[in-house]
DNA sequence: CTGGATGCAAAGGTTTTGCACGCTA
DNA sequence: TAGCGTGCAAAACCTTTGCATCCAG
């Protein structure tokens, strides 16, 4: 089920190799920054349209878990996010943990096939950050 | 820092109200109809707005999906959820879980605060459902 | 050649915001 | 009464889509 009739055109090619060059898991726009010194001539439906297929194709990893934006992550092994509460940036966990255990799990109408963990904290960028006065602050990015 | 200067209007106590009522996890805009039930003139920004305001004081969870609908808890107790990867639907795990160990997690840029286990599955809906035919389909809601 | 992929621009869906007025404390 | 909250509508934001054209296989 991983590779359909699909064309390995200059556009995914590139969105492709850029995006495993980056350990920052960027967004759509981010990327198409990117991709753009590149290709100047991409727009950024080709990104969106090109990280959905490879994302379906198990080559990309589509973060949906928090902020507004969604974040892209070339690499596909098993790992864990950490996501700053903060600003929304994602970040890489160093150490392998297991998933969660789903045999013991239940929810009412749902049929659970796996779990993840997730991790939260705050970057770098946010800790020396300034702007952000309340504790337990608003998600902004 | 949970109670700042702020009024309990009708609308506010009503949205917490029926938010608290339901198991369902509902998006801003399924909570705003059933709350125009009660105060037909209610807008949607006041529903989005009030919504912000007591998930800033803890009284309800803002449950975050990056691209999709975010969807509220009026059950701020400590539990871990489910999300249906084909509609986005939420539900609640029974088992109380214990919350990932961060003590041995780290991750170069960040400071790890706390982890959650969260569960992905099917719900009754989609499973029954016939439109999706893809396996490993595509989340639309 | 053929049909999937592209660029462009417009539309779509969700959330936020400015403003004048209303109402809680 | 003061100033937070409201309704309304417009704007902002992110993502998807229609269409004519292009190009990988």
């Amino acid at each position: 089920m991983e590779n359909k009739s699909q064309r390995m055109t200059k556009q995914r090619r590139i969105i492709l190799d850029e995006l495993r060059k980056l350990t920052s898991h960027p967004t759509a726009d981010e990327l198409y920054e990117i991709v753009r010194q590149r290709l100047p001539r991409i727009s950024l439906g080709t990104v969106y349209r090109n990280l959905d297929v490879l994302s379906e194709n198990g080559e990309v990893l589509k973060l949906e878990s928090a902020g507004s934006q969604k974040r892209f992550d070339g690499d596909v092994s098993q790992h864990c996010h950490v996501r700053c509460v903060s600003c929304g940036r994602v970040g890489d966990v160093q150490e392998a943990l297991p998933e969660p255990d789903v045999s013991g799990v239940s929810a009412p109408g749902f049929t659970i096939t796996h779990g993840v963990s997730e991790f939260y904290g705050v970057c770098e960028a946010c800790r020396g950050g300034d702007e952000l006065a309340a504790p337990g602050g608003r998600i902004r990015q």
